[in-house]
Parts: structure tokens; C-alpha cells; sequence
DNA sequence: TTTTGAGTTGTTCGA
DNA sequence: GTCGAACAACTCAAA
């Protein structure tokens, strides 16, 4: 037999740190080959993008899971460090590969290395195939009927659920065949993702499993408990309503596809309306990797661009404040905290806090998609830029520019007894309902019996939240319009 | 080509 | 306390 049928397959692994439904992956064991499993940490300026810290955190322990998944089918995984063609490049020459499998990316970095590459390796003689399973449908599919890009969600949505399902997700391979000899790994202790000291992650691994089968536990959950109610219950952060399913996404521990799927046939136990309500989120994801493909530049040009005469404030004292969560606004620092304890915030809360720095700080929403990118463990370089931009007004399809969200009346509404707050914001858990959204406004009584002492225990309000709001109108009203630009 | 209906997530004010 | 209207105009998507 010529020695090129027992040529080795390399199976990059990327965004998709799963073993189920991993086109990639199954197509790499159906060739009969050995597969040699690889996982790259590529420079933050080629390949993946900006890793954050917190991301760091779960992609080590995700890595960790991914290699004791492969082991359990007789394989393993290599890492290594570097730009992926040069990395690529070696592993060829030491293991006599004669093929690269990977799944594709959608950000615009990846997409860059990746043609790239495919060309060079092609080149030297190669086969390269790339699969789809990010995302519910690749970003170039669905198109208006003037054939450009949707910039609308519900028209995207329609079309989404007009053009059928995404394919029903395939199994786990069994078995992987190991090559002749293992090529050398890297260490993952040595990549230092995690952090050291002082250890601000101590608290992720109480929240969060990474890894496949954590990410199948969460989804199992939700089917089990969360869904039910979804529509409404989804927007109160002190309920369990949402599927923290994000940051299982965003490395790709399960795909959309599987997720989408699980909320079939759930009969009479949910109401239509929760699954549709769920599945347009996952939508969201693609909708926002839509826009991230056609324009390129989305975490850090405004889309629309009426608004970069925008005069936002260079304001590092309240940027901090914002992101230490001492605002004074409890529902803000509720949040914050939640971000930074958890690696994690509510949609809802997300919403609260970043209309909170961009329209009562006039703080540029790029300073927030940052911070957000170096804190969450979901960070996601499309659904992150174009929900910023949502909020700022800027954005495809956004929030019209007088939607500024009341951080006390949205605390009231949505975290009714404090819940939420209590939770993060330990110093007001004696606050009683009716001042825990607004302390500022409490009686010295009330807040002595609580054992607040606001400037000490707890902020005074950073900004008058009525007086923002007038500016932060005025400012939106004398952005030229289009046809002064 | 032109027209038309519609557009994730809110707040405030006045009747 | 409740309710509807105003808050702007713009641009998209499809007929």
C-alpha cells in the first residue's frame, strides 16, 4: 500500500472545542487515517483575535477537558504556540501530514489566516477542507431579495426561519487511530492563561464548568427548568430563566445547531412562544456575525456614521468607577460586580450598565466593548461590537437615540425585591425593597438601621442620572443629520 | 422604479 | 394609578 493512503490528517481545532457535531473532526475519523489533533494559540495580531483574561481563564480549563475527551477515544491533544502557518508548516514536515482539516471562523482575522493558509498549504501539495458549524448558517447565506446583506434583525430573522433548519448535528466519533509516533506538545501550563496573582478568577469555577460536557450539563438544565417561562421570566437576573450557554458558544463546546435542536419536540411541558423567543437569541448570534462579516471594522468604527461626530468625554476616573462598580447606582455596580466576580452579567443588566456608560457617562461605547472583552468569559467578537453599538444608537438596526435606560426603574421593574442586588452589592442587603434601587434617596434612618453610610459604605451617585439624561439627548439631537455630514 | 409599512429590549409627561 | 402619545427622522426590505 503506498505510504500516502497512511498519511496522517491534522485536525486543527479552533472554535469548536467539542467532540459532537464537529464536521471536521468526523470527517478527519471517516478517512481511516491517523489524526493528529492540534490546538494553536496563535499571536493576538493573526488567528483568533484579542484573547481577554477571562476567556484565557476558561480556554485553559476548556483545552484541559478537550484533550481528556480525545484520550477516552485513543487520541490526544497537541498544542503549540505561534503563527498557524509556521506552526502548520512544522507539524507537516515532522509528521509526513498530507492533510489539514479545520471548521471555519467567521471574524475577520480568522477569515484572513485561514484563506491564507489554505492557499500556501494547497500550494505546497496538500488537500485542506474546511467545514461549517459556528454558527446556526454561514454568514454569506442568507441575503436580501436585492441580494445584499440583511441590516435588519426580523427581516433576518424571517429569512432565517424561512430557509429551514440547521442540519441536524452529528455524533462523536468513537475512535480516533493515533499516528505512529505523537508529535511533541506543548505544556499548557506553560501558555499562563490563567491567572496568578492576585487570582481574580477564584471564584469562575463555581460558577462555570468549561468543556463539552459542561456545556452539555448547562444546555440539559435549561431544557429541564429554564425554558419554561423563558419569554418573560429571561429579563429578571435574579431568576435561572437564561441558558448560560454563551461562553460555551463563543469556543465552540457545543454548536448552535445542537442547541437549536434540543428545543425541538419539547411538547406540552413549554409554550411555543419560549422556544421562539430562545432560538431568536441564537439568531441574534448569527445576526450579529452577519453584520461582523459585511463590515469588518464593527468593534471599532461606528456603523452608522453619522455618529462619529459624536462628543464623547475623556473621563478616566468614571470609566473606573463604572468598572470597579462604584457608580452609586445599584443596579449598575450590581452588574459590574457580577462581571468581574463572575466573568459573567444578565442580558438585561448588560443593557442597564452599558447605557449607563455611554449615555449618563458619554463615555465612548468602544471603552465598554473593551472592557467587556477582557472580563467576560463569553467575550465574542461579533455578538460583543454589535450590541454595543446597539446600545450607543450607532449600530445596524439599533436603539433609537431618546432610549436611555432609568438605572432605577429599570432595577425596580426587573429586580423587584433586590434580589440581584443583594447578591452582588452586599453592603445594601439590609436595604429594604423600597430604597434598595435608590439609597441616595432614603432617609438617614432608613439607612442607618441598614448600616449604610453613603460616601463610605456605599457611593454617592456618580452622575444625577435626571441631568445626564438631558444632556445625553441634547448631544444625540446635534449630531448632524445625513445630508449635513 | 416607486411606494409602503415597519423597525428587540424605554421613559416621561399629561390627561 | 393607568394609559396613550410624544420623543425624530431614517432607512431598510419587499411588494
Amino acid at each position: 500500500m503506498p505510504r500516502s493512503d497512511h498519511a496522517p490528517v491534522i485536525l486543527w481545532f479552533r472554535k469548536d472545542l467539542r467532540l459532537t457535531d464537529n464536521a471536521g473532526l468526523v470527517c478527519a475519523a471517516e478517512s481511516g487515517r491517523p489524526v493528529i489533533p492540534v490546538y494553536i494559540l496563535e499571536p493576538t495580531e493573526s488567528g483568533n483575535g484579542p484573547l481577554g483574561a477571562a476567556q484565557a481563564w476558561w480556554l485553559h480549563h476548556s483545552l484541559e477537558a478537550l484533550d481528556a475527551s480525545l484520550r477516552h477515544i485513543g487520541s490526544r491533544l497537541i498544542l503549540r504556540r505561534g503563527p498557524a502557518d509556521a506552526v502548520l508548516g512544522a507539524l507537516v514536515g515532522e509528521t509526513d501530514a498530507d492533510r489539514v482539516f479545520w471548521n471555519r471562523r467567521y471574524d475577520p482575522n480568522g477569515i484572513a489566516v485561514d484563506v491564507a493558509l489554505k492557499e500556501e498549504l494547497t500550494l505546497s501539495g496538500l488537500t485542506v477542507r474546511s467545514f461549517a458549524g459556528q454558527l446556526l448558517h454561514e454568514p454569506t447565506r442568507l441575503k436580501t431579495g436585492s441580494g445584499g446583506p440583511y441590516r435588519v434583525y426580523t427581516p433576518f430573522w424571517r429569512a432565517l426561519e424561512a430557509s429551514g433548519e440547521p442540519p441536524e448535528p452529528v455524533p462523536a466519533p468513537s475512535r480516533l487511530e493515533a499516528p505512529a509516533q505523537w508529535p511533541q506538545s506543548e505544556a499548557l501550563e506553560d501558555w499562563g492563561l490563567r491567572p496568578t496573582a492576585p487570582n481574580w478568577a477564584a471564584e469562575f469555577a463555581d460558577v462555570w464548568t468549561p468543556g463539552e460536557a459542561g456545556a452539555e450539563a448547562k444546555l440539559a438544565a435549561f431544557i429541564e427548568r429554564g425554558i419554561v417561562g423563558y419569554k418573560s421570566r429571561r429579563d429578571f437576573p435574579a431568576l435561572p430563566h437564561t441558558s448560560s450557554l454563551s461562553p460555551h458558544l463563543a469556543l465552540g463546546e457545543i454548536s448552535p445547531a445542537s442547541v437549536w435542536h434540543a428545543t425541538r419536540g419539547l411538547g406540552d411541558r413549554v409554550e411555543a412562544e419560549d422556544v421562539i423567543h430562545f432560538r431568536k437569541e441564537l439568531a441574534w448570534r448569527d445576526f450579529s456575525y452577519h453584520l461582523l462579516f459585511h463590515f469588518p471594522q464593527l468593534a471599532s468604527k461606528n456603523w452608522n456614521e453619522r455618529f462619529d461626530a459624536f462628543p464623547w468625554e475623556d473621563a478616566p476616573d468614571l470609566l473606573k468607577r463604572w468598572q470597579r462598580g462604584q457608580t452609586g447606582y445599584p443596579i449598575v455596580d450590581a452588574g459590574m460586580r457580577q462581571l468581574w466576580r463572575h466573568g459573567v452579567m444578565h442580558n438585561r443588566v448588560r443593557m442597564i450598565v452599558a447605557s449607563f456608560l455611554i449615555k449618563d457617562l458619554m463615555i465612548d461605547w468602544r471603552l465598554g466593548e473593551r472592557w467587556f472583552r477582557d472580563t467576560l468569559v463569553d467575550a465574542d467578537p461579533a455578538s460583543n461590537a454589535a450590541s454595543w453599538q446597539w446600545v450607543a444608537g450607532s449600530g445596524a438596526d439599533a436603539a433609537p437615540f431618546f432610549r436611555i435606560f432609568n438605572p432605577i426603574s429599570q432595577g425596580e421593574k426587573f429586580d423587584v425585591n433586590g434580589e440581584y442586588i443583594r447578591r452582588f452589592v452586599p453592603e445594601l442587603k439590609d436595604m429594604p425593597n423600597s430604597f434598595i434601587h435608590k439609597p441616595f434617596e432614603a432617609p438617614l434612618l432608613v439607612l442607618k438601621e441598614a448600616g449604610v453610610s453613603l460616601g463610605r459604605t456605599y457611593p454617592l451617585p456618580i452622575v444625577d442620572h435626571g441631568k445626564a439624561r438631558n444632556v445625553a439627548m441634547a448631544a444625540y439631537q446635534a449630531l448632524p443629520r445625513p445630508d449635513e455630514t
